[in-house]
DNA sequence: ACTACTTTCCTTTTT
DNA sequence: GGAAAGTAGT
């Protein structure tokens, strides 16, 4: 574990770690408010207004005071409504002061929700309140505790691309077969063993040794643990488990915080792992006497919610039977249960309860609604994914001009990260507006993380990954012979890489010209760090991108990807300055450590291209008409829609093949088609597609079982899929089962994947070419297209859907399929 | 040490 | 079909 004084800056002391209970958050400018006896200033009135409009059920959960709560909350049940409201009422009955309140979320997106439905209620002192994530608060908790624990409060974070490297890095020093092991295998029981809060070496005294995945795993384990306290660096998983070690460890700590916090709420209790609900239990504390005659401190009242029916994490450690087995857990708990629902009609619910009612072991449930049946559920079947898109997207059309539903109230859900591609193909062709939440993410590109990476090693020089991730990035010479060299040098010299690179003379085999390269990168980072601590966040990160000649080389290329990365770099700079104006005081490091644990891509601000005009008027219409939204199943949860297509409804796909063989694993997907289908308003589609390419090959699915398990009377087919009657849209598909070649063919392949606009951030696209015809130019005429800027055509081939049009831009020639394109001509 | 070519996965889901 | 890693050639 990671209390162990050899962590950060003193490699010295050896031995015990200290018993003392340090006084914890001596320092901090709200520890001055924090333990003092409950409550505030009653107002009885304002109590009363808490709870007008809310059914039985929910007043009793708003009320409900003296004894653990778990607040059974079925879809659309007004969960955050009754949350937000309990919290208010708890401040105006008096009950409790803002700072004694512990908001827990998972997401981000659902803390930010939180605190601007409770900021509604009781105004700027929600602004004050604890309403977080778990990985959130426990940082904060770190890095507040740092100094009286023994660690570096500096500490970097490592997302899980980062810790697949380290994994990696010390897998092949202990010589293990990649082919055997994957790394990424090893890295998901690491973190599952994390979650259960096992650490390194109780895993390395109760692994079977017999097992060589589990040998491989412990040694590993052990390696990278140690690696992650060199590099002063915490996993996700870290961040729970090192705190409950640490309220474990230092029960001064752990009392500071129960004194604190005298209400603790916790929302999507069913996505809890081990380590999570430890950490509550710390938290709230467990009744216990007193042994050493110490004060006892009375349990801070507990109050969790959330839906088994919902649980969908279970792949990552999340564990339905802490709330399965809240009542045993905490036994005077009450339960309350909110089944009526305000957001669906009769019909989707009823489709919801039949599909979900198939689960085994499974408290029987039912949503209900006042609101009546509404519109039946429209199925559909498409020949191929194509063909599926292409409804979604002209129903859409159709449900603008007919209903008067605008782009904005639409959300189209698939299992997999890769199914987006052919419906954002035929959104972008008809001119939709669209965005992908999710999918691979801002901060994961490689630019973002390279430049983050700089960042990182400024604020923290022991954090090796990112160091080396660095080192020769651009290319400066340093390859991987002097980087071993100087891994070697620092290994025998037990100091940090960065001390290794410093002392890089003395390593033996270094050629000079690496040893030069090597000095020259650690001026570069000595200087670069002066910048990062006489100014700014952002004149850092502008100082990396300029100095490291990063942007040079990017500006030189003539790669059209690179193009998008000088892009992506710019909207990185925004972020920073944005953060400035928001956080005046903010460092540097908090900016990074922002950073970590928010990685929702909707926080980008969008930098779409064109003229300040042109984007003022689109990021405007966008504003008004609102975007057609793409995202899976998973990140769908918590959200509602007035219109949902749930798309690729096909055996193999949804349910995923994976999940086949193991009846956990359906149940899980069925939650999962449980979560999308309630989160419908008013109408719902379910779409699948009889074949699909995949790993450009065709595969025929047959339905989903799920759609199967619909009462067929609640579902009308628009299209059905081999018995019913074939129309085709147009002849859009060539004959036979060739289609990946007439559609993908070549020429446009490889060249307009997905960067254009940065597609996975939340940029607003589409807003260029309504251009449903293919677009007719000839040789000599000028084109702009949406990445590549201004072009001239060069020559015209092929006629009709397969015309290819060779085309001379800035960055190079081009083949593109002007069917697909972002052409426009512009003269 | 760097580049260009070849091979190998890949597709769950996220803080 | 494509990213990322590995391999061979300069």
């Amino acid at each position: 574990m990671l209390f162990d004084p050899h962590l950060g800056s003193s490699p010295a002391s050896s031995g015990k770690r200290p018993t003392s209970t340090a006084r914890p958050g001596s320092a901090g400018p709200e520890s001055a408010e924090a333990p003092r006896p409950a409550g505030g200033r009653r107002d009885d009135a304002r109590a009363r207004e808490l709870l007008v409009g809310l059914n039985p059920q929910q007043e009793e959960a708003v009320r409900h005071s003296g004894s653990p709560l778990l607040i059974v909350a079925g879809a659309g049940s007004g969960k955050t409504r009754v949350l937000s409201h309990r919290i208010a009422y708890l401040l105006a009955m008096g009950r409790a002061h803002h700072g004694e309140i512990l908001a827990i979320t998972f997401t981000n997106k659902a803390a930010a929700e939180m605190r601007e439905r409770i900021e509604a209620l009781v105004g700027d002192v929600a602004k004050r309140m604890w309403i977080s994530t778990f990985h959130s608060s426990c940082v904060r908790i770190l890095r507040r505790e740092a100094a009286s624990v023994g660690l570096n409060s500096n500490f970097s974070i490592y997302d899980s691309a980062d810790t697949l490297r380290l994994v990696t890095l010390v897998a092949k020093g202990l010589d293990l077969d990649p082919k055997r092991f994957t790394p990424k295998s090893i890295q998901h029981k690491i973190s599952a063993l994390k979650n259960e809060l096992i650490d390194e070496e109780s895993y390395a005294g109760s692994a079977n040794y017999s097992d060589p995945f589990e040998q491989a795993v412990a040694e590993v384990y052990k390696g990278y643990a140690q690696r992650m306290r060199q590099a002063n660096a915490m996993d996700f998983d870290d961040l729970i488990a090192q705190t409950v070690y640490m309220f474990r460890a230092f029960p001064g700590v752990a009392d500071y915080y129960r004194r604190r916090f005298r209400h603790v709420l916790v929302d999507e209790y069913q996505d809890t792992n081990h380590a999570q609900y430890a950490l509550v239990r710390e938290i709230v504390g467990i009744t216990q006497d007193p042994a050493d005659g110490a004060e006892l401190i009375p349990n801070a009242e507990l109050t969790v919610v959330g839906d088994s029916d919902q649980s969908i994490y279970a792949f990552r450690g999340a564990d339905v039977r802490n709330i399965v087995e809240f009542e045993n857990d905490y036994p005077n708990a009450r339960t309350i249960l909110l089944e009526q629902n305000y957001r669906s009609t009769q019909t989707i619910l009823s489709a919801a309860n039949a599909v979900i009612s198939r689960n085994p072991d499974r408290p029987d449930k039912k949503l209900w609604t006042a609101e009546g049946d509404g519109e039946p559920i429209v199925g559909y079947v498409g020949e191929n994914e194509h063909e599926e898109a292409r409804f979604i997207a002209e129903e859409i059309d159709r449900l603008q001009d007919e209903d008067d539903l605008r782009p904005g109230d639409v959300a189209i859900f698939y299992r997999t990260n890769a199914q987006s591609r052919s419906i954002e193909e035929i959104l972008m062709r008809v001119g939709l507006p669209y965005k992908v939440v999710g999918g691979t993410r801002f901060y994961e590109r490689k630019e973002i993380k390279d430049a983050l990476a700089y960042l990182r090693v400024l604020v923290n020089q022991d954090d090796v990954v990112n160091l080396r991730r660095i080192l020769n990035e651009p290319k400066r010479g340093i390859g991987d012979r002097a980087e071993y060299a100087v891994a070697a040098l620092a290994e025998r010299e037990r100091m940090s890489f960065m001390a290794g690179l410093r002392r890089a003379d003395e390593a033996p085999g270094l050629a000079t010209r690496s040893l030069n390269a090597v000095n020259g990168f650690v001026k570069l980072i000595d200087d670069l760090a002066e910048v990062a601590d006489g100014s700014g966040a952002s004149a850092a990160l502008e100082a990396v991108l300029e100095q490291t000649g990063y942007l040079a080389q990017l500006r030189l290329s003539s790669d059209p990807q690179d193009e998008s990365r000088v892009e992506n770099l710019a909207e990185l700079v925004a972020v920073v300055r944005e953060y400035e104006q928001d956080n005046p005081d903010g460092t540097l490091g908090d900016f990074l450590e922002q950073v970590s644990l928010v990685a929702d891509a909707d926080q980008i601000p969008s930098a779409p291209e064109g003229s300040a005009a042109e984007v003022e008027q689109a990021v405007a219409e966008a504003k008004r008409l609102g975007v057609v939204t793409l995202m899976t199943l998973h990140t769908a949860k918590g959200l509602e829609f007035p219109v949902v297509f749930l798309t690729g409804m096909e055996q193999g796909i949804f349910p995923h093949q994976r999940s086949a063989t193991d009846p956990k694993e359906l149940a899980e997907e069925r939650r999962l088609a449980y979560v999308g289908l309630t989160r419908a308003r008013k109408r719902l589609y379910i779409t699948r597609s009889e074949v699909r390419s995949m790993w450009g090959q065709s595969q025929y699915n047959p339905a989903s079982q799920f759609v199967g398990e619909v009462p067929s009377e609640l579902i009308t087919w628009k299209r059905e899929g081999a018995s019913g009657p074939m129309w085709a849209g147009g002849g859009a598909i060539g004959g036979g089962n060739k289609f990946s070649g007439s559609y993908w063919g070549a020429g446009a392949g490889g060249d307009d994947s997905g960067r254009g606009l940065p597609t996975r951030s939340a940029t607003v696209v589409g807003r260029v070419q309504p251009q449903k015809e293919v677009l007719s130019v000839a040789v000599g005429d000028k084109v702009n297209h949406t990445s590549f800027g201004n072009g001239t055509i060069l020559a015209v081939e092929g006629a009709g859907d397969k015309t290819v049009a060779k085309v001379s831009f800035d960055v190079g020639e081009k083949r593109l399929l002007l069917r697909y394109a972002p052409l426009t001509k512009t003269g």
